[in-house]
DNA sequence: AATATTCCCAACCGCCCTAGT
DNA sequence: CACTAGGGCGGTTGGGAATAT
């Protein structure tokens, strides 16, 4: 699943990242930041180029990071975003906090994407034997033949899908007896997005309930999606080797940041052999990505275990 | 057991946008 | 306005793991 290592013409390593990289891209964007990620690999240690280093840390190493088993709400969630966006990936990544853009993508192509193609064979074939079901004259309207859907209900448009209030009652007993699991397993996809809760501050950690009073308010079919607000960015610059370069922290950067004034420019900064000193990173910046009841599978669960001894023993250097 | 095929995902590549000059 | 550099985004690939034959 890892490509080969290897060098290109100027020098620079492609392929798998080691873990002694990792570790110096972790220690030197956790100390400093990513003021440039271009001149980044030359200061950190890293015979990387400066987009490996900010895809490498944006995808993997970056801390609460969410990795692997997906809920089938997060699933649903990109369901209908990708069917109202398409493939812009960052802007579904934006509404999924601790989801990359990257992993979404990949997730849609490996999983989703057939999952959406058979829910929709099977929904134009229930609508061909409903209309078979149906005498001529149920089936007009008007005079005329109701058009069957020929596009997937996950295409249609939100407010399309949106059961009415009488609807919403009528599933509500349902949807209390069957948990999301079920309604998922049973292709009950438009149902099961239409009943996604709106995100709260606990959105990802609380256990999962429903609501119906919560989908009931004024315009919930019609409002547009709601992520929490991002975490806030201190307003501290980074240290930048470079003061000329260095600029205010941008979004991607918010969980990179630490408080670089706390260590004083040295003498001999630019010459001495690179080290950190985490005793000055808080411990948040340190929380482990999983914990191993989280991910009861074993290959998962050893590769993700692993990154946690990482993030630990690199912590013990410096202890 | 050996081989072929498919799945999965980390990583790369190239294009585009934006800001600075 | 033109040019350049840096960063972001989406498409694609490489290759190990899992599964099928």
């Amino acid at each position: 699943m890892v490509r080969t290592p290897s060098r290109d013409k100027s020098g620079l390593k492609k392929g798998t990242w080691t873990p002694e990289e990792d570790r110096k891209l972790i220690a030197y964007v956790t100390r400093y930041g990513c003021w440039n990620w271009r001149q980044l690999p030359r200061f950190a240690g890293l015979a990387r180029c400066g987009k490996s280093c900010r895809l490498r840390w944006m995808n993997y190493l970056r801390p609460n990071i969410k990795r692997g088993n997906y809920s089938p709400e997060e699933e649903a969630i990109i369901i209908r975003l990708h069917a109202e966006l398409g493939n812009r990936w960052s802007a579904i990544a934006a509404q999924l906090p601790g989801r990359t853009d990257n992993e979404i993508k990949n997730h849609w192509h490996t999983s989703l994407k057939k999952r959406v193609q058979q829910d929709s064979v099977a929904h134009e074939k229930s609508q061909v034997s409903k209309s078979k079901d149906q005498s001529p004259i149920e089936s007009r309207d008007n005079g005329h033949f109701q058009e069957s859907s020929a596009t997937s209900p996950i295409s249609d448009s939100w407010t399309l899908m949106s059961p009415s209030s009488s609807e919403i009652s009528s599933i509500t007993t349902e949807t209390t007896a069957a948990s999301s699991q079920n309604l998922w397993l049973e292709g009950e996809l438009a149902f099961l997005e239409a009943y996604t809760e709106p995100m709260t501050e606990n959105f990802w950690t609380e256990p999962y309930t429903f609501d119906v009073s919560d989908i009931q308010s004024e315009n919930f079919w019609t409002e547009p999606f709601q992520s929490p607000a991002s975490p806030q960015i201190p307003d501290v610059c980074p240290l930048s080797p470079q003061p000329s370069s260095s600029g205010s922290l941008v979004p991607e950067d918010e969980f990179a940041f630490v408080d670089a004034s706390t260590e004083p420019m040295i003498d001999n900064f630019w010459t001495d052999p690179f080290m950190t000193d985490l005793s000055q990173v808080p411990s948040e910046m340190f929380t482990p990505l999983v914990t191993q009841q989280e991910y009861p599978s074993p290959l998962r669960d050893e590769q993700l275990w692993n990154q946690n001894i990482l993030y630990e023993e690199y912590i013990g250097l410096f202890q």
